[in-house]
RNA sequence: GCCCGGAUGGUGGAAUUGGUAGACACACGGGACUUAAAAUCCCGAGGAUCCGGAAGGGUCCGUGCCGGUUCGAGUCCGGCUCCGGGCACCA
């Protein structure tokens, strides 16, 4: 040990040592209890960034807490490793994704190593190896066999600049979620995966994670998801027998309907305007739609105007049998409920909007309830009430002309007139949500291939289990088309049919990259397993996920996928649970200050605002980086990045350092370790503090509550600082302290700055390092309580003195020590005393008059 | 527009969930050491004001704003303001 802290030889050392020793490995036939601590894993672009050092170093800090408590700690590592930035710098550079993506994986490796997180590397995975994704196309083929993949032509979301399909997910607010661009609408046979099926499953199972998860990101998902009840509706259609059927969740205001729109898009727009005059006009104005809609992706935040048209056609509303025009309008979705509405002006904004635009009928049939009323508005209200009403009047109330319905309470209503519907066949309680299959298919080079053949004579044709991995060709040319580089590959493309061997092509497509985020981590309690995607066995010990830890930028992608993977995974038997996560923890961003201005936004290489963590770690040391990141700021807050901040951290390791170079010494003596019977009023004080501490701290881990246990170490140590005892002239019982309070300092340190707790726990007499677990140190509560109470006196709510009192004070004594006090008395003299409130162990109120 | 968060010193943030507001740190100021600086160590500090030669001590105000509940409010309730985030024609 040298006199001065050195943190690179430290962390050198350490990390060798860790290496040798394998000392974070794992086994399954370990007896202790399993804890399965993960953090998101990490798309190789090449360099880590202080998110992903912020993001290690809470989750190695959770890590090396259980392990010190004695838990088998599951801590791994991997790469998201497909993905689009490896085939741009095909496109722009002419290089290798693989090659690409192994070069940045081997840096990014060492990044993480000189951090010392406490990987399992054993157990290290990366998606774009045959290995891995070769499960990827197993799964696929599962989900296939039971028609939850699926083919179909569909307008999809196109990225322009990356000529690829978006999911809806990663193309929300209309433009693309990687590079920003606006994304345009375009048909494509693509696959997609029927997340729809688990809908429901996806809103109920929340229930299960409630605990654990951010309301935050359950409600994002929630909306995701978008579960609405309501009823479908038939509008039979006169003079025909087609039926329109729409979707409401106001059928209490069905007797307010004044039309029928439908989307542009609705196929019956084709068949009903057949044999109608208006055939060609309506047809112009559906196209004109479409061109607009593709167009609009130009300028989304454009408010839209709400157009449409008459179509001539009457529709009869089953419960009145008024009858009421069929429109087509833009505003009218296709992708939701029926892709039709029942167009209620008067109780509904967009229905409001468009009915004053082309002077359709406004007819209220919903009543505010006034407050006590008892009586039932009757139905003299009349027709049209555009001038009464400035808005849509969207709550619910008491219906008026409403037929036999008149003077029930809306949620009433719903209930029976849905009774009524599907009593009388032209409608049903139903159920809707926003969410939409996922599209997974892509037409890219760097995925796994989807594992599918199209042969002449046996159509599609899924490969042969034993034929897995479909591999990615060697080579391929990268021209940035829109068609899939795989196209031009003649190697991949041709093959024979799996069913009749007659010559066949191959898929072209790939797979979404968040097919492989959605397993991977099950694939980590079995990551060399060649003969299925993991041993269900295995990963019934380490799974669910204890700690999940990320950004919330995936709130709704990668975490909705994940979920919905597990409870296929549990369909078809690998796993016995609904859910793969049991806590999640969304850190916050780590931002910086943009150079000669006040904005503070996330480090990033364009705005100039980087902050590389390997000059991090050569300038002040990875403990110390880590130690900073988690004190400056609590997990989830926004860190705000400080170069004075970084060095305070290296300030406190070098105090906590050279207090044990000062005491190493003394501590060697073995009498030191042994409790003495007394200790001085001083020697108690700091042990109280002691173990004050760990209960604090240990307390706060649970929570994650990292930056108040940072300031409880400093806390503890700056009372072990002002402790009298010097090494020198210490007593046995001064020594014996001093190495409680140093040790147990040194131990809670170690899941924030692991090497320089390692160099201090050997030289504090423990060789052989804190790889063993089980030493997290235990708070013993008769030595942190406290000898002596400081009790505040309040005078009618104004702290005015302070008593002491032993912890044992009896209420009655502390009123009276209140009461007696020479500061109160003379306060409260000749003042008539109301009132006197004690709360035991806390503080004493007097009241006054 | 709708839905969530949040607002505490110069700064990041503490506060046992209704009980001494400002822990811990950064920045700052003063001092020691030094020829000097850096480093290190010690001391100070919410604001205003008063008493005292000093050490110290007192009073008032103070957790975005207004009001309420309570013996007591950063914490609970009602009404706002501002900031951040999510969704955005989902019937």
């Amino acid at each position: 040990m040298d006199e001065k802290y050195f943190p690179e030889q430290i962390e050198t050392k350490w990390q060798q040592h860790w290496e040798q020793a394998k000392a974070f490995e794992v086994r399954e036939d370990d007896p202790r209890p399993k804890f399965y601590c993960l953090e998101m894993l990490p798309y190789p672009s090449g360099f880590l960034h202080m998110g992903h050092v912020r993001n290690y170093s809470i989750g190695d800090a959770l890590a090396w807490y259980k392990r010190l408590q004695g838990f088998n700690v599951l801590h791994p590592i991997g790469w998201d490793s497909f993905g689009q930035p490896a085939e741009q710098a095909a496109i722009k550079r002419g290089v290798n994704p693989r090659d690409w993506t192994e070069e940045n994986i081997a840096h990014m490796r060492g990044q993480m190593k000189r951090l010392g997180i406490s990987y399992a590397w054993s157990r290290e995975i990366a998606a774009h190896r045959p290995d891995f994704y070769k499960w990827d196309q197993w799964f696929f083929l599962r989900m296939y066999d039971r028609g939850l993949a699926y083919k179909k032509k569909s307008p999809v979301n196109w990225c322009p600049r990356e000529s690829t399909v978006l999911s809806n997910e990663q193309s929300s607010g209309g433009v693309c979620w990687r590079c920003g661009a606006q994304v345009e609408k375009r048909d494509l046979e693509q696959w997609f995966f029927r997340i729809t099926e688990y809908a429901e499953q996806l809103v109920e199972h929340m229930k299960q994670i409630e605990d654990g998860w951010p309301e935050k990101v359950l409600k994002r998902q929630r909306d995701w998801v978008g579960r609405s009840e309501g009823a479908y509706v038939d509008f039979a259609i006169k003079d025909s027998d087609e039926k329109i059927r729409v979707f409401t969740t106001r059928i209490d205001t069905i007797f307010g309907a004044t039309a029928v729109v439908l989307s542009t898009e609705h196929p019956l727009v084709d068949e009903l305007l057949e044999a109608s005059a208006l055939k060609n006009e309506v047809m112009a104005f559906a196209d004109k739609v479409k061109a607009e809609k593709a167009a609009r992706s130009l300028a989304p935040e454009e408010e839209e105007v709400k157009e449409g048209m008459n179509t001539g056609i009457l529709a009869i509303n089953p419960f009145s049998g008024e009858r009421i025009p069929v429109w087509v309008a833009n505003y009218v979705l296709i992708e939701y409920g029926t892709g039709a509405v029942m167009s209620v002006p008067a109780h509904d904004e967009r229905d409001f909007e468009f009915a004053q635009k082309y002077s359709l009928p406004i007819r209220r049939v919903i009543e505010r309830v006034s407050h006590g009323q008892e009586s039932i508005p009757h139905d003299a209200t009349s027709e049209d009430q555009s001038i009464a009403m400035p808005h849509a009047f969207t709550d619910y109330g008491i219906l008026v002309n409403s037929g036999d319905w008149s003077g029930k309470l809306s949620e009433q209503a719903i209930v029976e007139l849905t009774r009524f519907a599907q009593a009388h066949g032209f409608g049903q309680a139903a159920v809707t949500y926003r969410i939409r299959d996922w599209g997974v298919s892509r037409q890219r080079f760097w995925g796994a291939p989807i594992p599918i053949v199209y042969c002449e004579h046996c159509g599609m044709v899924p490969v042969s289990d034993k034929d897995l991995p479909v591999r990615l060709p060697e080579r391929a040319e990268f021209t940035g088309s829109g068609q899939s580089p795989l196209a031009g590959v003649a190697d991949f493309v041709n093959t024979t049919c799996p069913n009749c061997h007659s010559p066949a092509r191959r898929d072209t497509d790939t797979m979404d990259t968040f097919v492989d985020s959605s397993w991977y981590f099950f694939r980590y309690c079995d990551p060399h397993n060649d003969a299925a995607a993991f041993d269900p066995e295995l990963a019934k010990q380490w799974t669910p996920v204890d700690q999940y830890i990320g950004g919330d930028s995936h709130a709704v992608m990668h975490l909705i996928y994940t979920r919905f993977w597990t409870k296929f995974m549990r369909d078809i038997g690998l796993v016995s649970f609904d859910e793969p996560v049991k806590r999640l923890l969304t850190q916050g961003m780590v931002t910086n200050r943009i150079e000669g201005t006040d904005e503070w936004k996330a480090m990033s290489k364009s705005l100039g605002n980087g902050v590389d963590p390997d000059e991090m770690i050569t300038a002040f040391g990875a403990d110390a980086a880590r130690l900073f990141v988690l004190f400056a700021a609590p997990v989830e807050n926004e860190l705000r990045w400080s170069e004075t901040g970084i060095e305070g951290a290296v300030r406190f390791l070098r105090r906590v350092y050279t207090m044990v170079w000062r005491w190493q010494q003394r501590l060697s003596n073995q009498e030191t370790n042994s409790e003495a019977v007394e200790f001085s009023e001083s020697a108690r004080a700091l042990r109280r503090k002691t173990h004050q501490t760990i209960a604090k701290v240990t307390s706060d881990f649970e929570e994650l509550h990292l930056n108040t246990i940072v300031a409880a170490l400093m806390e503890l140590f700056n009372e072990l600082s002002a402790f009298e005892a010097q090494p020198a002239n210490a007593s046995a019982a001064d020594a014996f302290v001093v190495r409680e309070a140093l040790e147990s300092l040194v131990l809670m340190l170690a899941p924030f700055s692991p090497h320089a707790a390692e160099e201090m726990w050997e030289h504090l007499g423990h060789a052989g390092g804190l790889l063993a677990s089980g030493h997290w140190p235990q708070a013993d509560a008769e030595l942190a309580r406290r000898e002596e109470l400081e009790i505040p006196i309040q005078v009618n709510g104004k702290l005015r003195s302070r008593v002491l009192a032993s912890p044992q004070v009896t209420e009655e004594e502390l009123r009276t020590a209140a009461l007696n006090d020479k500061k109160i008395r003379s306060l409260i003299d000749g003042q008539q005393v109301v009132k006197v409130i004690v709360v035991p162990q806390r503080l004493v109120n007097i009241v006054v008059r």
